[in-house]
DNA sequence: CTGAAAGCGCTTACAG
DNA sequence: CTGAAAGCGCTTACAG
C-alpha cells in the first residue's frame, strides 16, 4: 500500500547513500556505476516513487508543459480538426512526459496566452491556427518562447508544420477541372486564416496549369459561418456554377442544406467537394469528395517539432505533411 | 522594454526591504501596512513583475493546474460538447489564475491521468464523462485528489454537475407523446455511459407518466457510430416506429442520412428528435427538435465546483443544471 | 564514482 | 508591522 509521498530524502537514507546519486541514478545524467545505479532503480520501482515534477521543474527552470493555443471564437471551437489535433498531441506529449495545456486565442486577443507565458506554466507552445497577422506568433518570437505553429506562416523564421494545402486543393481543383467542370466555385471563410489563402492560391494554380482563368465571380472568401452562406450559395447558382469546392466541412454542411432546400440535387444539378472528410460528410448521401488529411498525425508531428525546438534545433524549419484526393458520389 | 525575469529579491532590493515583505505584499496574507503594501504593489506593476509559478507551486504543494479527463475513444473525441466544456472550463479558470491540462482516458485505460497525478501535476481534475464503473473516479478517488465529474456517478460521494438528463428526456419523450406519437423509438450508444442510462430512464418514466407502456423492440441502446446503425433504423421502421429520439447528434446525422437513403421524408413519414442542438443539426433540413443544453455554462459550473473543492468544500455535491426542449419541423 | 553544499524562487512559522 | 531563516524537492557545479 501507498505511504505518504516520498522524497529523493527518503530514498537516499534507506539505501545509504546521498541524494546526489539517487538523482544522478534517476536521470542517467553524471557519472554513476552501474550498479548503484541498478540498487536505485530497483528500490525506485518496487517503492513506486515518482519524483515531483514541480521540483524538478524548479531546478531545472523547465516545466514540463506545453501550451497548445486554439481558436476561441464562436464558430472555430467546434471544428474536429482541433480534437484531433490534439489528440495527436497529447499522444505523443504523453510517451515523453509532457503535458499539455490548453489556452484559448483568439485574432485579436492573446490574454489567456500571455498569463500562461508570463506565468511561466509552458515550456512552449503550439499555435493551432496561423492569422495573416498573428499576435501569438509576434508575442512568442518577442519573449523567445520556443513555438511552432500548425499551419503555416508568412515568416520563414518560424518553425511550422502544415498540410501541403496549396498542393492539395490545385490537385482538387485539377482533378474537377480534368473531368469536364468548367465554372468551378470556391467558397470560405476569411482570408485572414493563411490556410485559406493557400487554398486559394492552389486554386487559381490549378486553372493557370490547365489554361483557363479561374472565374472571379464564383469565388467568395468572406463567407460567415451561417451568416451569409444562403445568399452566396443562391449567387453561385445564378451564376450557373456546376461544382461548388468548400474551404471547410461547416461550411459544406450548410452548402448541402441549403441546396437541399433550393431542391437542387448533388450530384445531378450541381457537384460539391470539400475538404476534411469529417464524420459529418463522409456518411453524408451522396458521399462528398474531398480531400483528406491525417490530423492526428499533425498534431503529433508538430508535438514531435516542439519538443525538439525545446531540447535544441529541429530539424526542419518548416514541414509539409501530405493529403490525398478522394472522390465520392457528389463529383460524379 | 523587458530586462531579464525578475524575482522576488530584485524587487526586496531595489525596495530596501525584505522579501518576505514582498511576498506578502503580494499574497495579501500576514499583517502588512497598507503603506508598504501599495508601495510594493505599484512597483510590481510599473516593473512588470510576475511571480514564478512554479516556485510558489513548490512553496504551496500546489501546481494552479487542473486536469481535464476527455474520453479518448474514437468516435466520442469528435463531439463539439467536450469542446465546448472545454471553453468553459478554460475561460472560468484562465480568470482566477488556473490553466487546464487535458488528459485522454479511456473506459479501460487510465495511464494518462495516472501519469499525471504520479507526476503532481495538477490540484484536481474534472471528468468529462462518466462510465458505469468508472475507473478514473475510483484511482482518484484513493489518491484522495479533489475531482468532480460531468455526468452523474452512481457513487454519492462523488461531486458532481450535470445537466438533468432524466427530465430533459422524459419532457421531451412527454411532449412528442402529447403530439399524439405511439410507436416512439430510442436509440443511442452503450448504457455503459451513465448519461445514456438516464435518458432511457426518461424516456421510460415519460411513458409510465401517459400511462402507456415503452415498446421494447424500438428501444437500441448498444448502436456503434457508423457501425450497425444503418440496420438498426432499417428495424426501426420495419418495426413501425412514428417517431425517432436520438441520444446524440451524431447519431441523429446517421439516422438521417440512412432515412434519405430509404426515401423516407422528415417529418411526414417518419418524425425525428435529437439531443443537443449543434450547429450540425441546427441547421438541417429540416430543423430537427432537440434538447437544449448550456454546455459552456456546464463547463463553467464543473470548474467552479472543482476549484471550491480544491480550496475547501464545494457548497453541494450533486447539481443539476437546467434544458430547454426546442421544437422544430421534425417533428411537426 | 560519490557527496556536501548551494541554488531554483517562492512561502511561512517564529521571533522581534 | 517587519525580517532572518528554514523549507518545498529537486539538480548540478565543485571538490574529492
Amino acid at each position: 500500500m501507498k505511504e505518504k509521498k516520498q522524497t529523493i530524502d527518503d530514498i537516499a537514507e534507506e539505501l545509504k547513500i546521498s541524494k546526489t546519486t539517487v538523482s544522478r541514478a534517476i536521470s542517467g545524467k553524471g557519472r554513476i556505476s552501474e550498479e548503484t545505479r541498478a540498487k536505485v532503480m530497483a528500490y525506485i520501482e518496487k517503492a513506486g516513487y515518482k519524483p515531483n515534477a514541480i521540483a524538478r521543474g524548479l531546478a531545472k527552470n523547465r516545466t514540463y508543459n506545453i501550451g497548445f493555443a486554439v481558436p476561441g471564437d464562436y464558430g472555430l471551437v467546434d471544428l474536429p480538426f482541433f480534437q484531433n489535433c490534439l489528440w495527436g498531441i497529447c499522444t505523443y506529449a504523453a510517451e515523453r512526459d509532457y503535458d499539455v495545456v490548453i489556452t484559448m486565442v483568439r485574432e485579436n486577443d492573446i490574454s489567456q496566452l500571455e498569463r500562461l507565458i508570463t506565468n511561466n506554466k509552458v515550456d512552449g507552445v503550439i499555435i493551432g491556427r496561423t492569422y495573416e497577422n498573428d499576435l501569438a506568433e509576434k508575442f512568442l518570437t518577442e519573449k523567445k518562447i520556443p513555438f511552432v505553429t500548425i499551419g503555416s506562416s508568412r515568416n520563414d523564421e518560424v518553425i511550422q508544420v502544415d498540410n501541403d494545402h496549396v498542393n492539395a486543393c490545385k490537385e482538387l481543383t485539377g482533378v474537377l477541372l480534368g473531368k469536364g467542370y468548367k465554372r468551378l466555385a470556391l467558397i470560405g471563410s476569411s482570408l485572414g486564416y493563411i490556410v485559406n489563402s493557400n487554398r486559394l492560391k492552389g486554386f487559381v494554380d490549378a486553372h493557370k496549369e490547365a489554361g483557363v482563368e479561374p472565374i472571379k465571380e464564383l469565388v467568395y472568401t468572406d463567407v460567415e459561418y451561417g451568416a451569409n452562406i444562403d445568399a452566396v450559395v443562391e449567387k453561385l447558382v445564378k451564376n450557373k456554377a456546376d461544382c461548388i469546392i468548400c474551404m471547410d466541412d461547416a461550411i459544406c454542411a450548410y452548402v448541402l442544406n441549403r441546396l437541399k432546400v433550393m431542391k437542387i440535387s448533388v450530384p445531378d444539378q450541381m457537384k460539391v467537394a470539400s475538404f476534411y472528410n469529417s464524420s459529418t460528410l463522409e456518411y453524408n448521401e451522396p458521399a462528398i469528395t474531398s480531400l483528406n488529411f491525417d490530423v492526428r498525425e499533425l498534431g503529433m508531428e508538430s508535438c514531435k517539432t516542439l519538443l525538439q525546438c525545446i531540447k535544441h534545433e529541429p530539424e526542419t524549419r518548416k514541414r509539409l505533411l501530405g493529403f490525398e484526393v478522394v472522390l465520392k458520389e457528389s463529383t460524379k
